[in-house]
Parts: C-alpha cells; structure tokens; sequence
DNA sequence: CATATAACTGACTAATCAGTCAGTAAAAGT
DNA sequence: ACTTTTACTGACTGATTAGTCAGTTATATG
C-alpha cells in the first residue's frame, strides 16, 4: 500500500535495467502502478527522486552493518565483520548494489552533501584510527587505508556478483580475501 | 578541423559534467561547433556515440599500457609499470578517466561485446597465469587475482584523483601502494 | 458529523529530445 | 571538365519528457 516505498521500488529496477536516462517518470509510475501525479506529489523532481532513492538505500545497509558489528570486539573481527556483512548484503541486494555504482560513479554525487556521505564513513575510519594507534594496523595514512579497504571489498563484491559461486567456494573467497586484505594492512 | 574528433571531444567533455541524461546530442554537437546533422552523419544514433567515444578511450589507454610495458622484463617490473602508466594516464585525463568509470557502471556496458571487453583484459591476464606458474605469485584462482590488481589500481587511482597530491608525495603514494599490491599478491 | 488535511488522480502542456531530410559545398576519382 | 562520392548544413518533426493543476477520494481530527 506505501505508494512512496513503491515509487523508489520501481524506480530502483528500472533505473538498474535502463540507467538514469531511459526511465522517464511517466515509466516508474507505471511499474509502481500509481498515477504520475503521486510520484511528483512525494518527490517534487526526478533528480529529488534518485538523491532520495540513494539515501534510503545507503541508509539501510548502514544500519545493517552498524548492528552486525555491534556484537564483536577485537578489531579484526569487526573489520571482518564489516566485510561480510557487505558483501552478504550486496549479494541479496544486488539491485540496490548496482544503483549505488551507478549513482556513485554519476554527477548525481555532486548533489549530496558532503557531511551526508561522511556520516557513513566516518565510525569506519575512527575504528581505523583507534587501529593505527594501537599498532594493530600499518601507520599508514588513513584516508589510503581507508580507500584500500572500500576498494578490496568493492573489487570482491563485483567478482562475488558477476561469477556467483556455489555458497560453499563463496564462503572461501570472502575469507581467503579477507586475509589477504589484513595481510596487508596489519601489523 | 576533423570534426569527428570534436564531437567525441566534446561529448567526453559534457559527458563527464552532467552525465549521460541532462546531455543533449544538441548540445554536444554546438559544443563541438558543427550543426546536429553532422553529428549524426558520423554517429547514427546517441547510443553508438556513447559507445564509440568508450572505445575510442579504451583504445588509447591501452596502447599506452602496451607501449610502455615492452621495455620491462622481469614480472615485477612489467606489473608496476602497468600500475604506474595506468595511474599517469589518468592523471593526464582525469576527464577519460571519469568517463569509463561512468560507462562501466551504467547498463551502456552491456552494449560492448564480450570479446571486445577481453581484448585489453587477456594480455595481463596471460602474463598473471605466466607469473603464478613460474611461482612469482601466490597460486589463487586468476580471475580473483586480477579483481584485486584492477580494485586495487582502480581505488587508489580514485584517491589520487581526489586528493591531488604534490608531485613528489604522489610518487612515494603510487610507489608504497604498489608494494603493499606486491606484498599481498607475491609469494 | 463536520471539517480540514493529506493522499492521490490523470488529462494536460510547454519544452525538449533524437533523429531526418532535402539540399549545398568540397574533395576525389576518371 | 565532369561526375561521383563524401562531408556537412540547419530547419524541421513526431515522439517523449518532466512537471502542473484542478479536482477527487481517503484519513485524521475536533
């Protein structure tokens, strides 16, 4: 019944299958199976469209790795954790993984805020910063560590979706990878 | 004069600056300074200019690698030039660079052949299989291997991009990277 | 119940779009 | 010199687009 969830369901799978250009409006309306007007009545443009779209995905999946690192302690397990939680997450999601890609790599980016983004990086970076102080990870400069691990997981999240390996060679990429990253970038 | 070469010109150009939508073959072809028709006298449709401008940009990065990688011979030498020639290039054309991030990331490249994307993919590919047979790199499955050597090249081109250092902080950047690559990978 | 507010409709529009076409200019071939 | 091919033009068009608006229905509130 939530006409708003329904407009950015259909938004998110057309957008993935056509891109932003190829979706017209009238096409997200029609697969939410609203009139257009409702689509404009919650998001007043497109462009507020796809921005609020992106949000509310980066918005879940932060909750869901902000409750599954909750649990652990050390900082290798949180770091691990915060690896399969993503990857997990991408892998029933693929859809929403594909729209992020896409609207990351647009000029779409340029209109969110900058404090918006960092809301969801920096508890990543203070953890690695903790890290580094406790001689647990390289002294390296953050904003690098920080980018060798967003990318290590990005680069095995697209190999993960585009080979889909059978659950159990799956469970062995993510932690032969995993090691390989703290190989890296420990001590 | 060769106006083809404007129009790719100034498509990568409006392109980069307000992506695929919001950029007009009117625009493009006034930013190129020829009428409408001509462009779609070179590029019958939209799409082939997209694609044909990928290309285009696909081709000259990989000539470069080419070029520069015939002068090394040991693996090492070989895999950091890549690195290195791949991470200049793209300083150089930050635009380019943009641009493929864009078009990798949007469903224009399901539009590319399979074999057209393994033409610049194999090459390195080979000289991995080569250096895991000879025991140089560590023996994990190739496709894994080349995922981590792209994600790895890829994120830390980003923060190159981002962040622009000074030349000579640059250098020492793309040089420990590299060895933390080497690290993670060599046997 | 009455009234106000929020959710929703779909026909409509002004603007914009990709692509066409009839014709012109320049270059190449014979 | 003549003919053919290639490069190029820009006004035009039919289709499509984002967004509007006057009005309807549902929901909440007093």
């Amino acid at each position: 019944m939530d006409k708003k969830a329904k407009v950015l369901d259909a938004a998110l799978k057309l957008f993935v299958e056509f891109g932003f250009h190829n979706t017209p409006t009238s096409k997200i309306a029609k697969e939410a199976g609203i009139s257009s007007g409702t689509l404009f009545y919650f998001f007043p443009t497109k462009d507020e469209l796809v921005v609020a779209l992106y949000l509310d995905i980066k918005g879940k999946l932060g909750c869901e790795i902000t409750e599954s690192i909750s649990q652990e302690t050390s900082f290798k397990d949180i770091l691990k954790k915060y690896y399969t939680t993503t990857l997990d997450w991408a892998k029933e999601h693929i859809a929403e993984f594909k729209f992020m890609e896409q609207f990351n790599s647009s000029p779409y980016l340029k209109k969110i805020a900058e404090d918006e983004i960092q809301k969801y990086v920096k508890p990543l970076k203070e953890l690695l910063q903790n890290a580094i102080d406790e001689g647990v990870l390289k002294n390296m400069d953050l904003e690098i560590l920080f980018t060798l691990i967003s990318g290590h997981t990005f680069s095995i999240n697209q190999y993960l979706i585009i080979s889909e390996p059978k659950e159990s060679k799956r469970g062995h990429i993510i932690s032969e990878t995993f090691d390989l990253l703290w190989q890296m970038i420990s001590t």
